[in-house]
DNA sequence: GGGTAAAATGTAAGCGTGTACATTTGTGTC
DNA sequence: GACACAAATGTACACGCTTACATTTTACCC
């Protein structure tokens, strides 16, 4: 086995240089002759060395290191949103430090051992913790939430979605085929995409002169959606269910299904978010969703500013995914 | 807003005392006064101090930082896997670095990137990584192997499952109900999981004196499951269908009923992993699984073995968590 | 109270880099 | 060949912390 972790004054030595000259030769455009870097990587690919980033980040002041603060990534939709960040961020040459609030007792106490290591960047994915406490905490990093809490004036950078043309484009469609009894089933009514998404579908049954029921009792899980649905549907006849998420709607999907309701045809249902699984062929539920990549990249090009910059707001467009919960526009 | 960044040198005049003594407040079992440390305490937290773990790592040569090495957060199975493995982490103060494999050309060089950051331990989920490169490039940290590869004389920890008998026993309760023609589909042929599942397979028929098919074009995903299930049984009749992976499984099930065939009265369906959608009332999929979060505790206490203590080998076994997509005994 | 040992704190040297500054090497010109 | 000037490299310190060692304070006992 070859020696353990070779510092760059060692290497220096076995190239018969100054560790000034190895550390330029790690650095872009720096002052060095091509050749000696050129030595120098090869040297350092042979030992396998490689600069220390905790020495580097401690006297850059910069770690290259980016805090995501999530919820969990169990979950598809978290899951799959998280997925292409990761991918942009290592393109980039980032380091995602990963922070799962769910199930965490104290999220404070975590994102205070997350910034102890000088993360550069903070996404905050998650709904679960407060801007401020974040803001207070990660005090030396650039904060940017993809939560959709409102800013209300702070100083922070933000990319929120923007539904309500798609929503109104699925309210449109069914009210059209003559639909009437909505009914929105709610994942954390205290969560702020949660409101948001009621409210812009509650303006656009409003646009249509028509009002909503609400469940509030979903939980954003599919056990949720399946139980809410089966209590919902043996009191009430609703033509549409727009459910605050997918894996919720899937749930409604099949109580409907084990309640010998026909969907489309009785029961419209409609979801949120986009991920894979309400794609699949045995759901095939309508969503309202993001464009594709349009918030991972937003996310990547806001950390890539200067972060000397003042903070940047992104809006990412939904659009409707159609499924078969959905009727078909008649030929 | 409040100073960015204290350092311990300036949290030390104003508690008038040396930088000794702050660190010191900061070390459990250290030699200082209790009443000096909580007075630290306090006006560290006052101030929002936190000792910069890039520095403190550079000198412990210890970083607290655990790189996790997945295929993608966006599948389930890694997804719900991973997410208890970084609670269990995080409830030791440790911190997740996420390092996604799927989609990135280059996975040595993501893996030299992490490297820098000194992890002190690599989880290597992923099977598309070698572990000969992952040791290699890994220098100084402890590896520890969950993707099944052999390990081959390689000081290398590693947890692994067993579904050896839980294999046998769906078997068996097949064949007792008089299946016969067995298929297995596979997810990606090179993968090691994914032999073991067939190899475990195969023993359990060969016990009982029957043989099986192979379809080897699976990827994991649903759409294959469904892909290959349309083509199979569009020329063939089997009993029963193991799928290397619950997604596939799904797929298939959807497949089934496409075609107008019973699930599970002409065919039963057997997946791998137990996500939780497996689950879920539409899919409801006989799942062979590790007990409950014993992936992850036995990770997380390899993770806090001491690192001098040779390497250890830890074995899993898997369960059955019996859904619709087979037929019920027979009371 | 003086002496001793234990407890608490201070001092200073690293940990492995990057970089301002000083120094050396190279190039071209008269 | 001496000179000026640019290119390349070396020197030394800082980044913020831990820790071995030195020093001071406290506690205790005769």
């Amino acid at each position: 086995m070859r020696s353990k972790g070779l510092t760059s004054v060692q290497l220096a030595k076995l190239a018969g240089v100054s560790s000034a000259t190895i550390s330029r030769a790690f650095t872009a455009d720096s002052l060095i002759k091509p050749e000696t870097r050129a030595r120098i990587l090869a040297l350092a690919d042979e030992h396998g060395y490689r600069p220390n980033a905790m020495a580097r980040s401690l006297n850059m002041s910069q770690s290259r290191l980016v805090a995501l603060v999530v919820n969990t990534v169990a979950n598809p939709a978290e899951g799959e949103g998280l997925d292409q960040l990761v991918h942009r961020l290592q393109a980039r040459e980032r380091m995602p430090l990963l922070l799962c609030c769910a199930n965490h007792e104290d999220r404070n106490q975590l994102m205070r051992i997350a910034s102890a290591y000088r993360v550069d960047h903070v996404v905050l994915y998650s709904d679960a913790v407060s801007i401020d406490d974040a803001a207070d905490i990660f005090r030396s990093a650039t904060l940017i939430v993809a939560s959709s809490e409102p800013l209300q004036g702070r100083a922070v950078s933000d990319v929120r979605l923007d539904a309500s043309a798609a929503t109104r484009q699925v309210v449109d469609r069914l009210v059209d085929m003559g639909r009437r009894h909505f009914v929105y089933l709610s994942g954390r009514s205290s969560s702020h995409i949660d409101k948001q998404r009621m409210s812009w579908f509650s303006d656009a049954l409003e646009a249509q002169g028509l009002a909503f029921d609400v469940v509030e009792h979903g939980d954003y899980s599919y056990e949720s959606g399946y139980k809410e649905a089966v209590l919902l549907l043996r009191r009430a006849r609703p033509d549409v269910i727009v459910c605050a998420n997918d894996l919720m709607a899937i749930g409604v999907k099949d109580a409907a299904s084990l309640l010998n309701i026909r969907v489309p045809e009785d029961l419209a249902i409609v979801g949120h978010d986009g991920v894979a699984l309400a794609n699949w062929e045995a759901h095939s539920i309508t969503t309202i969703m993001p464009l594709e990549g349009m918030v991972s990249t937003a996310l990547a090009e806001i950390i890539d500013r200067d972060p000397t910059e003042p903070p940047m707001q992104r809006v990412v467009d939904c659009v409707v995914r159609w499924g078969r919960s959905t009727p078909e526009l008649p030929r």
